[in-house]
DNA sequence: ATAATTGCAAAGTCTTTGCAGTTTG
DNA sequence: CAAACTGCAAAGACTTTGCAATTAT
């Protein structure tokens, strides 16, 4: 492996800092830890958490406004799953997300599958859908089988 | 008009009994204020609110304890909007829902547009799509105009 | 009667905010 | 140095829960 993922720590802070964003202790730990999550759905709070492992002294409403920040600069985007919790990513791994009601297994999807929707609901409501943005919910391969009868589990 | 909507209030109700639900004063005032909410997508949190007003004793808990059972009992449904916010209907006006990222304005969409997209969720990933379950994320026809620049308002 | 339903109060979760002190560029 | 960032504590929004009293069937 050349760098592994340190480069992409170092890309993403370097963009960080180019859109005028500073670069702290901080936050290279909490974009560490994003990129460790990177594809496990992180909450602001699960990643407080970890965050919190290494060093034990970043609080989370630092954790929620660097999120935010991030986001601001277009380095982290986040998205809704059903329940309400609310997961982020770094930006550069765009894709949907499929929820199941039951298990809560999470599926993700290549964008492309959404264009003919995107379409149809740009010509036909004029309305710019941005799937990603919230996750689409239903029932997962493996619940399929077992949960015919009632609609979910635990679903909120 | 014949009965107006206190039929279809009827009708509610005689599911809820039919399905082993109770009827009390309390069910009776809320299911009329989600049958008069209908399409203004309710939080259980205004729902409460307009109960309360003519009905000042019925506790929040309440409301969100009702929307429960009724939705175990299949009268009612939820669905996630975006930013976090759960509203509910009566399983009678299925629908899909738009909501804008920028100002908030939901729009109604018939379901049958994502039948081409459940179908190949169901088809490549086995994943049964429950379109209604959560609301689509974009930008409406009226921002559109506007705001081309940045991503939204106060999106969360 | 008896099982469901409700009111109330209290607690829980997730998130935001104000402020004063610290750090980065 | 000035602006950005952070820790901390406190508050806020929304929702859930335990319990005893009430009510529908």
């Amino acid at each position: 492996m050349p760098g592994g993922s340190s480069d992409r720590l170092r890309g993403v802070l370097a963009l960080v800092r180019e859109k005028g964003g500073r670069i702290t202790t901080t936050r290279r730990a909490i974009v560490a830890a994003l990129l460790d999550a990177d594809d496990h759905h992180v909450t602001a709070q699960l990643l407080a958490e970890r965050v919190q492992v290494g060093n034990p002294d970043i609080h989370a409403s630092t954790v929620y406004r660097t999120l935010d920040t991030l986001t601001e600069l277009g380095v982290v985007e986040h998205t809704h799953l059903g329940h309400g919790a609310t997961v982020y990513h770094l930006t550069d791994r765009r894709h949907q997300h499929l929820v199941c009601e039951s298990c809560g297994a999470i599926t993700e999807v290549p964008l492309a599958v959404f264009d003919p929707l995107v379409e149809v609901l740009r010509d036909s409501y004029a309305f710019r859908l941005r799937p990603e943005h919230v996750a689409l919910s239903g029932v997962c391969a493996n619940c399929a089988g077992s949960d015919l009868d009632r609609g979910a589990q635990d679903e909120q």
